[in-house]
DNA sequence: GCCTAGACCGAAAGCGCTTTCGGAATCAAT
DNA sequence: ATTGATTCCGAAAGCGCTTTCGGTCTAGGC
């Protein structure tokens, strides 16, 4: 059987490639009737264009980038798939293509999106979690490929952009603690080249701050995103000399090693001292206790995101595209009010 | 900026595009000085093969094609970016593209496969989670595009997969809790279009079969693979008159939902009632408690998967390409010796 | 010194589509 | 009936690369 292709109809038609070609795109030169018969004859074959040489031909890529993060050992990363999900979901309706890419390693991440925005295969590209100063970002923009990315970077006026306020959530997180009463709050934070982490810091500092509280460098630390670093770090955390009474973790995937932390410290996470997340995954509500987190809005967000490419390729103003949600305190069972420590009763 | 193409470094070095072109691709006809010649020359200005040209020119679409499932709306799918990544591992150092497709629908699933093979786009397609009879294979061997399945469909014999052997599994499982006492084993199954499904359930009827154990058609019930649907099933379950005192489950998920409705039954899981999962999900170490689980070895299985599929892509026989792996379980809390019913005592 | 092999490279024909350009045919208007 | 404007379609030139084919040139062998 031969492959069906523009000359196979043109032949089975009797009229020129250039003829198809154009009736099927919809071009306002081709006559109704022959239009008609063209697409029907078209849709008895199954015809569908080759892509790759239409890609040629017009010079436009029809597809778009996914740039996985470098490490995704940690439990956190449902998040991958939701995004992937919506991004085809908004790729779909174009009949355009989502390209997974990775870069090996973080040293050929620059490499990998350089190559990507020379090589012609995309016509846009979408991040995630940036670092503060972001080499990706500067070469996405000075091959001038559209792209947009999840989160934000510390430049982030002259981009596209989706982020959630996590300054914003933290901040009010610090005041929930200390509505409850703690005073002693401990912060497990991300490391710090990565912006996010810079900014949940800074949401603790400033919430510490408005709520009259001293920020005590003893009770903090930045470790990778799984719950072991974490968990090892509230443990040494919880040795001090004035432990804390309540974490804030920049992560769920923290929150729940320091339910673990704390568990095997002998003390009960929830009553004893308080945790609270971020990102709002569903299975926090499963962990022991269940997790009270600041739960972004992300279910559809790739959606979004990848619309507002889709606007950006279409000749929109990256500028035009930066959205700013906000995260909401889901209360579950990992947060509760100040009571002194057992330790200081014997 | 002119684009630098082959055009531009024949022009640029005095030869011929062919030639050039040749000399990249290490064609014996090069002399080895203007091949280094050109590969320096090339290396200078960045230049890069336009794939999309080189595609059309070659038909060889140099990318891989994997079918994301369609229903992603549960926890479970840290395999997904799992998956994705060992995929794209494997597929990079062949600087090929990872392609992710969606079906808008279970309907559509099967026009995806359609479109997809016959658009040349792709040279292979991985696909997961097979129902027992797959349409989409069936499309896929028709089309002859190369692809390998993730899971088995009924009839498996002459197309590759990788798959783990949870018919076995669930058999040892079955075994374990007996060994523990237990006589009233529960069952929460996936629904039965699943293939995978199936094996499960045909292990534990075999492993209660070994066992000297009857089969009672009130402890199992198939439902969706999220947390609410299980835990509501089990529910149901844990008000017959003859309750079971064990669970075990298709899916970790529906092994989280499980837990949960058993604690709800004011009951406390791994000491009155036992459950087991499978999938080995690394956060089954933060649920309460602990959830023992059948892991499969899933860590590097992407890579696995893919390298076979290009290895068949390359001209290798599927049926050489079909590999069974088997899970082992992982006790963690959620499993215990049997204990009379506290409902008993009363 | 002539002939035959290689070795090496240029020319050119695609790959399957899009898109411009101009020509033929149709139609309305003078 | 002639002209001008439209409508519709065919011809052909690419898109940027690969790959075959054949030709030129040099190095051996006699």
């Amino acid at each position: 059987m031969r492959r069906v292709g523009l000359k196979f109809l043109a032949t089975e038609l009797g009229i020129s490639e250039g003829t198809v070609s154009r009736a099927l795109n919809d071009y306002p030169d081709i006559s109704q009737s022959t239009r008609d018969r063209v697409k029907e004859v078209a849709a008895k074959f199954n015809y569908k264009a080759n892509q790759t040489a239409r890609r040629l031909a017009t010079g436009v890529a029809e597809a778009v980038a996914y740039l996985m993060p470098p490490n995704t050992k940690s439990i956190s990363e449902p998040f991958v798939s939701q995004l992937l999900e919506g991004i085809g979901e908004s790729l779909s309706q174009r009949g355009w293509d989502l390209l997974v890419v990775q870069a090996s390693s973080e040293k050929t991440e620059a490499d990998t999106v350089e190559k990507l925005s020379t090589s012609g295969r995309v016509s846009g590209v979408v991040i995630s979690r940036p670092y503060k100063n972001d080499r990706r970002i500067e070469l996405l923009k000075k091959n001038n490929m559209p792209f947009i990315v999840h989160g934000r970077s510390v430049d982030s006026d002259d981009y596209a952009w989706f982020d959630v306020d996590s300054t914003q959530a933290f901040k009010d997180a610090v005041g929930h603690l200390a509505g409850l009463g703690h005073q002693q709050i401990g912060f497990i934070g991300a490391p710090l080249e990565y912006n996010f982490a810079q900014m949940r810091l800074d949401g603790y500092r400033q919430g510490l701050m408005e709520n009259g509280l001293q920020y005590d460098p003893t009770l903090v630390d930045h470790v990778d995103m799984t719950d072991d670093a974490s968990a090892a770090a509230a443990s040494a955390i919880l040795k001090a000399q004035n432990p804390p009474t309540a974490f804030l973790c920049a992560t769920d995937t923290q929150a729940i090693g320091v339910l673990a932390a704390i568990r095997s410290a002998g003390l009960i996470p929830g009553q004893d001292i308080s945790v609270i997340g971020y990102d709002g995954l569903d299975f926090g509500k499963h962990t022991n206790p269940p997790l009270t987190t600041l739960a972004q809005p992300q279910s559809h967000s790739g959606r979004e995101i990848c619309d507002m490419l889709l606007a950006i390729i279409d000749g929109g103003n990256p500028v035009d595209y930066q959205e700013l949600r906000s995260a909401t305190l889901v209360r579950r069972m990992s947060d509760g009010p100040f009571r002194p420590m057992k330790t200081i009763i014997s």
